[in-house]
DNA sequence: GAAATTCCTGCCAATATAT
DNA sequence: ATATATTGGCAGGAATTTC
């Protein structure tokens, strides 16, 4: 039967994918991150199944290289800017492409996603009808010709079959609207013929004409930072969130006047700034020639810190000076000092953020893949650092450091490493290591390769281990091989440590709770008494732990070394004059360190929970006033977990822990410890069945496999 | 103000690249 | 194959943020 009323909307189409884009534009609703290069993308899932049969498989899980349905998804081999370039196509229908060879790169990676109207970009040749959307690694980029072509106006054709009412079996393209007519019937914004016919509504940078005034604002803001990359449009650098960009634009407009010879004005005062650090001791030479040149006005400096933000720049000559036959690298653009070459490179980095770590879990972006790899383990609470008096595992160093103090009464400053005056680890002669570190669960990602194009990181991992499943076979390569005991201690030291009760009162008075011995040799002896309450008779626990040749790549090898990795790491003593101060002795006072920290975190387009606060316009020195946002999730979890070891009950906070515990010691005076044994080799262990002082079994780690529940 | 987190840097093993 | 260069992990204190 006829229907009474049909109603159509021919810009409803349009006016759809308008919004669809403006709210990507805004973060809202977006449920994916695409990451191409070191770049994070927000996007809607559905957007992009629908405009990709790539992407339509990929977000399924269905792809090889995502088996799982994914809230992110890596394209490795894929430029920022093309693939901004084509998000912009699938958002809008349309793109104004700049140059063939921009063109080139977007019909790539059109072809690769399987977006019909972008293959056909890629060097002229006929677009490939059959995609099947398997990802494939890039092509060697080098392709020299240019055909040439002016700028590319590319508007999503309608796809031929398609009806205006749409329905066909594959959801429509991102340009999949303007087949409901042909694009020139679409209100807003007209088709590119007829557009230069109107010159009042305009786009000055790509000519494109458009009927309205709020259709040609929306175009230029696609222009403007259209999230294609984000560089900044007179020195290149590349940003992540719009409004750093503006910010940084201005500031590089105004900069630009200077001219070129600013690099010599730039090492002046570099140089300048070096005397004055540098008159306190012998200053001999400083390199990198630079007549003094006058300084110039507070506009100079900040130039010359925006140029030194400039790719590369960073990197350039390094400035060294010798002091005292110590020969220091200088950073150009903070005037820090370092002892050696790859600290000073390191470092470059937080300034020029040529390279970028993303985390491969959430949206933070960082400047040292350490930092990053840090971070991680925020998301994948592993918890590699084990003390060796409890077998207690713990996810950050802090935490064990606060744990051995709190419950084992080790000082820290008594088993500490000597530091330099700049902060730099030096690793103490007798260093003695009271806890484990178990090897990294995680997979390791390849080193990024020396050329400064950064290297994909990849697939994405399979999906994070949580803290209890992983098995021992998924290990990879031990680390920290600290061999130090095979070299001088072929005689066999012992040297004894007694750690104090976990609570006081809860053993014998003065009695320790634990007793280590270590024996440090070839043979690593690691002894660990349970004084006073031990159930088992002797109360001696032994493992001998035997320092063993890495046997590299071999995973069954590795699972087993995890369970030879020493215990500690022996390096010959050095006499400190101290002793059981507790403050280090000997160490030479540090040098006052004035110095800020670099924010070297990031946050992506989209993330906009954070944009409120990117807002402030505070010159705190921060180049692109990045501050970290009110606390992530996850790390609150992790923060707030202060369980109770007499009765598991959790707390916010250690304060809280602490008076909640005291209650505990009251009853105390019936600890009950049962032995934990190990031998190597097959590792037998008594569980700690009804045992004080100890979390609930749920929470115990496995010392081997770092499993959380005992087996 | 204390606790927790992040930044930092010397050192060095692992890895990439050059020869 | 070896030699050289670069990357990244680590300790543990400083700086900063969070509670
Ligand atoms: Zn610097
Ligand atoms: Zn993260
Ligand atoms: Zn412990």
């Amino acid at each position: 039967m006829a229907p009474v009323v049909e109603v159509s909307d021919a810009g409803h189409c349009r006016a759809l994918l308008l919004e669809l884009n403006e709210q990507r534009l805004r973060g809202q609703f977006c449920d994916v991150t695409i990451i191409a290069e070191d770049t994070k993308f927000r996007a809607h899932k559905n957007v992009l199944a629908a405009s990709s049969p790539f992407f339509k498989r990929a977000l399924l899980g269905q792809e090889p290289a995502c088996p799982s349905p994914a809230q992110v998804l890596e394209l490795p081999g894929v430029q920022a800017g093309v693939f901004s370039d084509v998000l912009n196509f699938i958002y809008n229908s349309r793109l104004a492409v700049p140059s063939p060879a921009a063109a080139r790169a977007l019909g790539a990676v059109g072809r690769r996603l399987g977006i019909p109207s972008l293959q056909g970009l890629e060097a002229g040749g006929p677009p490939p009808r059959d995609m099947n959307g398997t990802w494939t690694p890039p092509p060697p980029s080098g392709d020299p010709r240019a055909p040439a072509a002016a700028p590319v106006d590319l508007t999503c054709p309608a796809r031929p079959g398609e009806t205006a009412t749409g329905g066909g079996e594959s959801a429509p393209t991102g340009g999949g609207d303007a087949s409901t007519a042909s694009p020139s019937a679409v209100s807003p914004a007209s088709s590119p013929s007829s557009a230069s016919a109107s010159s009042s509504l305009q786009c000055g940078l790509c000519g494109r004409g458009f009927g309205s005034a709020a259709a040609l604002g929306f175009h230029a803001k696609l222009h403007r930072g259209a999230r294609r990359g984000l560089c900044c449009r007179h020195c290149g650098k590349s940003f992540i969130h719009v409004k750093r960009l503006q910010t940084h634009e201005v500031g590089c407009r105004d900069g630009d006047g200077g001219g070129d010879d600013d690099v010599t004005t730039a090492t002046a005062v570099v140089t300048g700034v070096v005397t004055t650090t540098a008159s306190v001791t012998t200053t001999t030479s400083v390199t990198t020639a630079a007549a003094a040149a006058a300084p110039k006005a507070a506009k100079k400096a900040l130039l010359l810190r925006h140029r030194a933000l400039e790719p590369g720049a960073a990197e350039q000559e390094p400035l060294v000076k010798v002091v005292d036959g110590q020969v220091l690298y200088l950073c150009g653009v903070c005037q820090r000092s370092y002892m050696t070459l790859s600290s000073l490179k390191r470092h470059a980095n937080v300034h020029s953020w040529r390279r970028k770590y993303p985390c491969r879990y959430c949206d933070k972006v960082f400047a040292l893949a350490e930092y990053r790899t840090k971070h991680e383990v925020w998301h994948t609470g592993e918890r590699r650092y084990q003390c060796i008096f409890c077998w207690d595992t713990f996810v950050t160093y802090y935490n064990l450091k606060t744990h051995q103090k709190a419950f084992h009464g080790i000082s820290p400053g008594l088993i500490a490493s000597e530091k330099t005056p700049n902060g730099g680890y030096r690793p103490k002669l007798n260093a003695l290591k009271l806890y484990r570190l178990l090897p990294m669960r995680a997979h390791k990602r390849p080193y990024k390769t020396y050329s400064q194009g950064v290297v994909p990181d990849g697939a994405l991992p399979p999906p994070p281990a949580t803290p209890g499943d992983a098995a021992a076979t998924a290990v990879t390569t031990p680390q920290n091989p600290t061999n130090g005991g095979g070299g001088s201690g072929g005689g066999g030291r012992t040297m004894t440590y007694v750690a104090k009760p976990a609570y006081a009162g809860s053993a014998a008075a003065g009695e320790g709770l634990c007793q280590i011995t270590v024996r440090i040799g070839e043979e690593a002896i690691v002894k660990r008494r349970i004084s006073g309450t031990d159930l088992r008779g002797d109360g001696d626990a032994e493992e001998t732990t035997r320092q063993r040749q890495r046997d590299d790549g071999d995973e069954d090898s590795d699972a087993e070394d995890r369970l030879w990795r020493p215990y500690y790491s022996y390096k010959p003593k050095r006499k400190t004059g101290g002793g059981a101060g507790g403050t280090t002795p000997g160490v030479a006072p540090k040098k006052p360190r004035w110095r800020r920290k670099l924010r070297s975190l990031r946050w992506s387009p989209g993330d906009n929970d954070n944009d409120d606060d990117d807002g402030d316009d505070n010159d705190d020195g921060d180049p692109d006033g990045d501050r970290r946002p009110r606390g992530d999730s996850a790390r609150r979890r992790e923060r707030h977990h202060h369980p109770c070891r007499v009765c598991g009950k959790s707390f916010p906070a250690l304060r809280k822990l602490r008076k909640h515990q005291r209650g505990h010691e009251a009853g105390a005076a019936a600890v009950t410890m049962t032995t934990t044994t190990s031998t190597v080799g097959t590792v037998t262990t008594t569980p700690p069945q009804g045992r004080v002082g100890r979390r609930p079994l749920l929470r115990f780690a496995c010392p081997t496999c770092a499993k959380g529940v005992w087996p």
